[in-house]
DNA sequence: GCCAACGTTGGC
DNA sequence: GCCAACGTTGGC
């Protein structure tokens, strides 16, 4: 049973296009322990949206999980791990942070109430209505 | 173990 | 650029 879920990444650092140009790369970085547990409970072909954060505050495309929780070497205390993920396609238009606020049906999402955390769940209802607004098959 | 101080994220 | 939210750190 595929999961679904949602990664954070500030275009200035990391972006959709760097996604899409390295392929398959590693989610390094997550220094919080909610994000590092939900990164921990992905499974192999889970999915996930790639959102713009701070520039964009969009949703731009889809990432498949290709290798599961393992440590981050770039963790100096060595507590914290990442996932390799593999961009998949683009959205063919991006649905925006605005557009989910004001959506009855995904204004519930951590997107929204916990703006800080970098890594959530989806649920497949709100992962079917979101791929409808970007225009892609869910 | 509490909590004040501090640092970071990310929307506005 | 500001600041609210909130997670982490460290003194006690």
């Amino acid at each position: 049973m595929t999961a679904y879920w949602l990664v954070k990444s500030e275009p200035a650092a990391w972006s959709w296009d760097d996604q899409v140009r390295d392929g398959t790369t590693h989610w390094h970085g997550v220094r919080n322990y909610q994000a590092s547990n939900n990164l921990k409970a992905m499974k192999l072909g889970d999915l996930a949206f790639f959102y713009h954060s701070v520039t964009g505050k969009e949703i731009v495309g889809v990432v498949e999980v290709v290798k599961l929780y393992y440590p981050d070497p770039s963790d100096p205390k060595g507590i914290f791990g990442m996932v390799d993920v593999k961009a998949v396609k683009p959205f063919a238009t991006p649905v925006t942070l605005e557009q989910i606020k004001h959506d009855d049906q995904l204004n519930h999402l951590a997107l929204i109430r916990q703006s800080r955390l970098s890594v959530m769940p989806i649920d497949v209802e709100a992962w079917k209505r979101i791929c409808a607004l970007g225009g892609i098959t869910a």
